[in-house]
DNA sequence: ATGCCTTATTTCATAAGA
């Protein structure tokens, strides 16, 4: 089984490299973020044309989750319960989170909040938003013997994930709540993947667009795959496709891509 | 060994990303 995760930035703007890159890669399931539409306004039929199904929670101009898939679905959940929200509890959760089994494993797909600036409102949601995942996580995973917690986390676990430590003091995605944040979550019971990268020695999945970031190797790694044990040792392959951070009209991440053994 | 920001929108400017 082939399972994998790709912040696409818009899912409008990347159609083609999805299409394409689904075509190439074939992944049993794909978990992708910041689709950036409306459920009602998904290319669905595009993503079928290339023998794939597809289940979205979309707000519309931002944010907005999913899980592409070729043996189906079970067990869908869109948000989660006391999912925080913001600015206020008056509006609706953001769609940050979308879970389906697959064959028996379960998947998380989720787009944790950036943050923006420390100590911003922002953070404190950011930091909410993961607490209240965590709860979640925690009561959902008994259930399931293979269980896969992916997607975006905008955070980098420790400052090997980021090209340069220097530039991120006193920076969202590394300060130490955060990362206290990703340590309870892998304590539940989770093991962190460790993809390769195809080239050099981080498995970076970000890299700004800015300033020529990806070709000068400016990069993160916040977008991870949690997986429980049962999961982990399965484990034949896991691996960065920064091919698909090249070329012409890219996202911004690359997919992480993680074979098992059946 | 790759190309120097990109996206959607209440669009020709803004907010957001990380």
């Amino acid at each position: 089984m082939r399972i994998a995760t790709w912040n696409v930035n818009s899912v409008g703007a990347r159609l083609p490299r999805l299409v394409e890159w689904l075509s190439l890669v074939r992944p049993d399931v794909l978990a992708v973020q910041e689709t950036k539409c409306a459920a009602d306004s998904f290319p669905y039929d595009a993503v079928r044309e290339v023998g794939y199904d597809v289940e979205v929670h979309g707000d519309g101009r931002w944010n907005g989750v999913g899980l592409i898939s070729r043996v189906g679905f079970d067990d869908l959940r869109r948000g989660f319960d006391a999912e925080p929200r913001f600015p206020t509890d008056d509006v609706p959760p953001e769609a940050r989170a979308i879970a389906a089994t697959f064959n028996g494993v379960r998947v998380w797909s989720v787009y944790v909040p950036n943050g923006r600036e420390v100590d911003s409102d922002h953070y404190a949601y950011k930091l909410r938003w993961l607490d209240a995942l965590t709860r979640t996580i925690e009561s959902e995973l008994p259930a399931y013997e293979k269980f896969v917690l992916t997607g975006d986390f905008n955070i980098a676990p420790t400052d090997a994930d980021v090209w340069d430590p220097s530039v991120f003091v006193a920076s969202t995605h590394v300060t130490e709540p955060e990362r206290a944040a990703y340590r309870r979550l892998v304590g539940l019971g989770l093991v962190d993947l460790e993809a390769r990268a195809l080239k050099g020695d981080h498995p970076f999945t970000y890299w700004d667009y800015r300033a020529g970031s990806f070709h000068k190797g400016m990069g993160m790694r916040i977008d991870l795959v949690l997986a429980s044990k049962a999961v982990a040792t399965a484990v034949t392959d896991a691996y960065v496709d920064r091919e698909a951070r090249k070329g012409k009209g890219p996202s911004d991440h690359a997919p992480v891509v993680v074979d098992l053994k059946d």
